[in-house]
DNA sequence: TAGATTTTTTATCATTTGTTAAATTTTTTC
DNA sequence: GAAAAAATTTAACAAATGATAAAAAATCTA
């Protein structure tokens, strides 16, 4: 996904505002298995994905996967771009990934420049926070299996491309606990 | 907790933006048991708590807590304020409240207008998010007893003030199974 | 303050999910 | 395409949580 359809899904921009962001924003390859982002550390800069996946994911005893990013998402440190904080996600590529890549710094400053800049973050910011609500609803009020199906139906390609000891972590339960809810819905 | 405090709190702001925000902001008192923002409406304004405190559930099979708010937070149905759809959260008042009311069409007017604001409210959707994702990844990783703890560490005063069926709900577990966990801790 | 109502705890049994280990299937590599 | 490695499924048992009902405690109300 294109770079000009990834802004303009945020929010849309005026022209002259999009073009001051986009000069800020470069190309940047990098092989699956990359981490491209790490835990206890502060990020400097944010991706958005032109082609490939991606995982967050947090070390303790074992790695808990807590989302998935794939074409025209945004990888990001939120702790590193809103607090300036060490983040607690680790970023692994899934599969060989083409990024889009853009300087927090730069966009902080555009973002007291141009208020129509000022208001595409907000966006983005108001669209992550619907987006974490709705999965932390989803938590609260549905089984391991109805998760699983809620995932299936609204995110099938994900199901697809990540291997399934991901998937189940994501949803919160351990890799048998998922195979034999699969099992079970044979 | 004063309307300028709780502002101030969300980011700070210039004098002149901070007033012209003010100036749209009115008073208004409900009691105990009042239901503020409704499921499945749209909602035209949000409120910031001066006294008192409030929750936020869904309704189902039964009833589920997802969110408290108590002095100085913001009582807002995301889904109406970010996308004009109605929202699946009802608000109900846990004891008699002093509110700060504001129009959201007014802060969308002063969003445009203002590139400080524009700014708060990218500030105010990026707090909301840092406390939304912690949620969710404390969710991931730890067990109901831990989950407790953890709102016994850091948010004493609902345990104090909120009754068990609602904490219970929050945390995502039955009552009897937080009475169960209560009863071990001792 | 007594009685009624609401909230919290306790008990019992059922269901879901976790843990560990082994078997099977799929994918990768040479 | 055979061997090795990785991913997934299955099985058996343990632990955590749910559901229902009843008892106990706390709060409200007249």
């Amino acid at each position: 996904m294109d770079i000009s359809n990834i802004l303009d899904q945020i929010h849309l921009l005026p022209e002259q505002s999009k073009l001051e962001l986009q000069n800020n924003i470069s190309e940047i390859a990098f092989p699956k298995g990359h981490i491209l982002l790490k835990a206890n550390k502060i990020e400097f800069n944010i991706y958005f994905i032109k082609k490939g996946l991606v995982r967050a994911f947090i070390e303790r005893d074992n790695e808990v996967t807590f989302w998935f990013g794939k074409e025209g998402e945004t990888v990001i440190s939120m702790k590193s771009y809103v607090e300036d904080q060490p983040g607690y996600e680790n970023i692994e590529l899934l599969e060989d990934c083409e990024l889009y890549e853009l300087k927090t710094e730069n966009l902080r400053k555009l973002f007291h420049e141009d208020v129509h800049i000022a208001n595409w973050g907000r966006k983005f910011a108001e669209k992550e926070l619907i987006k974490t609500e709705e999965r932390l609803i989803s938590r609260q009020f549905k089984n391991a299996s109805e998760r699983y199906l809620e995932l299936m139906k609204d995110h099938p390609e994900i199901i697809k491309r990540v291997q399934l000891g991901h998937i189940a972590s994501y949803l919160g339960i351990t890799q048998v606990s998922l195979s034999r809810i699969r099992a079970e819905l044979k």
